[in-house]
DNA sequence: CTTTTGGTTCGGTCAGTTCCGAACCAATCG
DNA sequence: CGATTGGTTCGGAACTGACCGAACCAAAAG
């Protein structure tokens, strides 16, 4: 598994937005990026060791972590003790349903603000009340957008 | 300036929330949550020092810190050295603002990852593009629900 | 039964972050 | 003028997280 210049530039680049976007160490970023972009087989923990030029014990904790995470799945060969690796098929759902509970967290910190403040910063609130409105109709604009987006996945996952 | 308890504990939870969707420091943190739950003239530095208990120094970095994000603004009172601080008036606007930018960042990687499975992993995108699809779509309609709403805000900003 | 393969686990190192105290500074007060 | 107020800046301590090497282990191969 030699990989093109391209590949490698990509494989940093697309790292490095997973760390910030999902939360996870750097080296996980990496493995994760190399699955999206790689052939639907599976990688070894050889190939990925290879690809990152990382450790043993690196690649196996992030590896672990990745498919605790449920952002990678691994399958068996028969008559093959490796284990293959790949980006989960269902990541783009798991993605999405994760921004749901994100937008619910936030959904109820709003709320919770709006409260105090409509409480005991009266003056505040009806000066201000009205862009937290508008702001939490958006954030339910954000979630019932994922939702069907989700719904389209599980069909098309259906068939 | 003294808090509640309760005032206390969503101090705590709503920092713990900024500290992971605004990626600041807890101190940070905390301090805009305060912004965010007080009045709107605004804190002295002095009632920040009280109210978190920290030192000087960490809340003079992580407020100007603020301060730069536009997080926070300050105003000052005519014959009054002291800065009276307090959430951005266009903090929510601002927020959406960062949101559009992340958007951007993102589709742009979906597209990269889009374009290079397509050339290179055939088969793969084959089986998969349409959800790439689906995701590419999902991101436009949160990107176009952002849009939406910051032009509302800014309607109601102008009057 | 020894060796090899395919990993896992443990302890430690290094880098980065957060926070602090002390020293400092500029503006105002007395 | 000297003292106080309202901060800022600097150097370092304490903690955290990412990563590594070495030792380990279970399953299969020879």
């Amino acid at each position: 598994m030699v990989c093109s210049e391209y590949k490698k530039k990509l494989i940093e680049e697309i790292g490095l937005h997973f760390e910030q976007t999902h939360q996870i160490s750097p080296l996980a970023a990496r493995i994760y990026a190399i699955m999206i972009l790689s052939p639907y087989d599976g990688h070894t923990f050889d190939e990925i060791l290879e690809i990152t030029q990382a450790s043993k014990s690196s690649v196996s904790t992030q590896l672990n972590l990745l498919v605790q995470l449920k952002k990678v799945e691994y399958f068996t060969k028969p008559g093959d003790r490796k284990r293959y690796f790949r980006a989960s098929k269902k990541y783009l759902v798991n993605t999405l349903e994760e921004h749901v509970q994100t937008i619910n967290q936030e959904i109820k910190m709003v709320n919770k603000i709006a409260e105090f403040n409509a409480e005991f910063n009266k003056h505040k609130y009806e000066e201000h009340g009205q862009f937290s409105i508008l702001f939490k109709e958006y954030l339910i604009n954000q979630k019932k957008n994922i939702m069907d987006t989700i719904e389209k996945m599980s069909k098309l996952t259906e068939k």
